[in-house]
DNA sequence: CCCGATTCCTGTAGGC
DNA sequence: TGCCTACAGGAATCGG
């Protein structure tokens, strides 16, 4: 499921067909989407040129600037895109003919098709007409984790008071932004702690470990290609690989690849939580 | 403010 | 080409 490796990947594979391309035509087969697609999408997209792909934390972010044959007056903003949990983009050739949940198509002047995919509807694509940083989804999220702003010296001060345990505590985004569950499990793991653990009672030493392995986990991820449990595929159709990687993640019962013991399997914050009961404390 | 629960959706796994 | 239920989850939202 796409987390922020995931987008990433997805970014890297779409950009070299889309960026400076004019979109020639736009399908939606499916409107009802997390957020429905906005009834002037069409419009707002045919003859638009696509600028340079960015990401914020799960969300693909695509600039628009007048094309050479839009006439321009509808020209322009910014498209959000997030894949929720089963979407993916990828770049099919023109005739390609599309499967179900194949939901947005953006065919490009020559000839490739930007294809969106999202079985479980849990994404959504947005059209923003001003500075995408002032859009409210955007606006109160928490660091890139990849960045300088993001150590464990922020996780020691925002977790001070919050009993909340450790786990959720690193997947919300006012703390740090596109962590999901397999990587908070996999971070947690490399880090030696114990995901049910309360977040106001982590060290500082402990939290610049923990900094330290989300900031490991995601980039091998990244390098990997992101990690395919089920749907997930790159820009270009390929799946990730990092899952033969995943330590804990979706192994409950099986043995800890360190030392041996059986993972356990807990819920905390709604969320499936496996760690090893031995190297997590 | 903090925290837990609920909601959206559909494919898959597991029990019978 | 068996039916039924539980579960997976990002993030907005609500209630205590």
């Amino acid at each position: 499921m796409p987390e922020l490796p995931e987008v990433e990947t997805t970014r890297r594979g779409i950009a070299p067909h889309l960026e400076g391309r004019e979109i020639s035509e736009v399908i939606v087969r499916q409107p009802r989407l997390r957020v429905p697609v906005p009834g002037d999408l069409v419009e707002r997209l045919v003859g638009a040129r696509i600028g340079e792909l960015a990401r914020r934390a799960k969300y693909l972010l695509v600039p628009l600037a007048g094309g050479d044959s839009a006439g321009g007056h509808l020209a322009g903003g910014t498209l959000l895109w997030h894949l929720g949990m089963s979407g993916s983009l990828r770049i099919a050739r023109l005739g390609e003919l599309p499967k179900k949940h194949d939901h947005i198509d953006l065919v490009l002047e020559g000839g490739a098709i930007l294809r969106y995919h999202d079985p479980r509807r849990f994404g959504f694509v947005d059209w923003l007409a001003g500075s995408p940083e002032q859009d409210p989804r955007l606006a109160r999220l928490g660091p890139e984790p990849l960045s300088d702003a993001f150590d464990g010296e922020r996780l020691f001060a925002l977790s001070r008071g919050r009993r909340v345990a450790v786990k959720p505590f690193l997947m919300d985004n006012a703390v740090v932004v596109g962590v999901g569950n397999i990587y908070a499990s996999e971070a947690l793991f490399m880090a030696g702690i114990d995901p049910r653990r309360a977040a106001g009672r982590i060290s500082r030493e402990r939290y610049d470990r923990l900094a330290a392995a989300a900031r490991e986990v995601l980039a091998a991820a990244i390098t990997q290609g992101g990690t395919t449990l089920r749907d997930f595929v790159s820009g270009t159709g390929e799946p990730g690989y990092f899952k033969q990687r995943l330590n804990v993640y979706g192994r409950h019962g099986e043995p800890c690849r360190q030392c041996g013991a059986e993972l356990r399997l807990v819920t905390l914050g709604q969320r499936a939580s496996v760690y090893c009961p031995h190297c997590q404390i």
